[in-house]
RNA sequence: GUGGGCGUGGUCGAGGGGUUAAGACGCCAGGUUGUGGCCCUGGAGAUCGAGGGUUCGAUUCCCUCCGCUCACCCCA
């Protein structure tokens, strides 16, 4: 028997009303700050995420999905967002639009993790980049929208954690004060700490296992390590959440796992503890453009993790409508009968609109339980007696009202149930 | 990559070394001659995840594998 692959989904059809909810609550939210969609293909050259994520990272060494096309071209799986967008902002001349663009999407994305909760292989973001302006306020936008994002689902109660991790100008020295830091308890380290002690001493701040020992909390900050333009950057920023009254915790400890990103960096929680609780998480870039071919050009965004965002509306009792309407069943008795149910069918719908299905071919009290389980709003009932009299049934199935009507009238007898 | 938990019809879920392997939901049919939702009756549907071992006999005990799930790592 065939399985969906391991870490995949099937989204059901009694799923969907989340889904609709969420993509078109995050699609006007985005659109609400001026954000325009796009999107861009499942797959991309290996090496643009390589280098946009930095090879080192986790995602790249072993999260994503390469493999050569049947012309020899080795190509990725989509991973995350930015790189992606940024690729295309460079390709499609976007530097000529007035600055910043703002962009957003909402798209599957692969990594080949374990699955547990809240994790996939294939998973879907939301996510937002306003790309060609370095100013704070800029950054101050991008948050405002991660909040205004999770109003609009419903979600109440995260707090959104901040940090400034600076210029890559600043890393150097920032970098060289955490190994001195925790250079007297390599020995505690584990293999993999160690390792990060070398190449990205930043990493070990959020390593859990050392969470709890005093010398990761008494750790150098690296916002005390910023030259000086990110400090007015940072300070700006803090200067305006403040006065705004956005909510915001501190989060010295919070770096992220991604190498482009510098200066400021945040995620949103939900009140709730446990694992892979970041829903939402992002910070500026302004050196990845370049990295990947394009003029030296800042951004920021952000990226929400759809799953996540609708794990927690189930937990706090969301109840997104059903977009789909109720449908109407047209049934019939006998062969020439259901010939003209098809006909009416496709009369009705394309007169008013509403979902139609001919009942299967079954007693006709079998079509009307057939009519009642799928929810029916009403159902037509065509016999031999309807059609020597050119007439139609139709049944109210809410209220159990019947009436015959002339088939060309069909429509509205549907219509006026419906009201 | 590492560790924990779990695998019985479509779903949920009893059971237990020898049984026709419960029950519920769902599905199909019927409850007279053309009419639903409730109710009643009947029916279909399970090699009890796979392979091996112990045993006269295993779905039940043991081992391995696979799968699902949760957690670690990391991430949305």
């Amino acid at each position: 028997m065939h399985r969906a692959p391991r870490g995949t989904a099937d989204i059901l059809p009694e799923q969907q009303r989340f889904w609709e909810f969420a993509r078109t609550a995050l699609a006007a939210a985005a659109q609400s700050f001026g954000y325009a969609r796009i999107d861009t293909p499942i797959f991309e050259d290996a090496a643009l995420f390589a280098r946009a994520v930095g090879e080192e990272t986790d995602v790249v060494q072993k999260e994503m999905y390469r493999f050569l096309d049947r012309g020899g071209q080795e190509v990725t799986l989509r991973p995350e967002g930015t790189a992606a967008v940024c690729r295309a902002y460079i390709e499609h001349g976007m530097q000529n639009l007035p600055l910043p663009v703002r962009l957003y999407y909402v798209c599957p994305m692969f990594r080949y993790d374990r699955p547990q909760a809240g994790r996939f292989r294939q998973f879907h973001q939301f996510g937002v980049e306003a790309i060609g302006d370095s100013d704070a306020a800029v950054d101050l936008e991008v948050l405002q929208l991660a909040a205004a994002s999770m109003e609009r689902l419903g979600l109440g109660e995260m707090t959104l954690a901040l940090n400034s991790i600076g210029d890559a100008e600043d890393r150097p020295r920032y970098a060289a004060a955490l190994r001195e830091h925790f250079r007297p308890h390599l020995a505690h380290l584990g293999q993999d700490d160690r390792r990060r002690f070398e190449t990205n001493p930043l990493r070990l701040l959020d390593s859990k296992e050392l969470a709890d020992e005093s010398f990761t909390a008494s750790a150098p900050r690296s916002a005390d390590y910023l030259g000086d333009a990110a400090r007015a950057h940072w300070e700006e920023l803090l200067g305006s959440l403040d006065a705004l009254g956005v909510p915001y915790r501190l989060d010295h400890t919070l770096v992220r796992g991604l190498d482009y990103y510098t200066r400021t960096v945040f995620e949103v929680h939900p009140a709730r503890e446990g694992g892979q609780s970041a829903v939402c998480a992002g910070g500026r870039y302004d050196g990845l453009i370049a990295e990947i071919g394009g003029r030296p050009t800042p951004g920021i965004g952000f990226a929400a993790g759809i799953e996540r965002l609708i794990l927690n509306m189930r937990e706090q009792g969301a109840e997104p409508p059903d977009a789909a309407a109720a449908p109407l069943v047209a049934a019939y008795r006998g062969a020439r009968a259901k010939t003209e149910a098809a006909r009416l069918a496709a009369r009705v719908r394309s007169a008013t609109g509403a979902p139609v299905v001919v009942a299967p071919e079954r007693s006709l009290k079998g079509q009307l339980r057939y009519a009642s389980a799928v929810g029916a709003r009403g159902v037509f009932i065509l016999g031999d007696a309807e059609l020597e009299r050119g007439a139609v049934a139709y049944r109210d199935m809410a209220t159990g009202e019947q009436q015959e009507v002339p088939v060309e009238q069909a429509e509205d007898a549907a219509r006026r149930s419906q009201a």
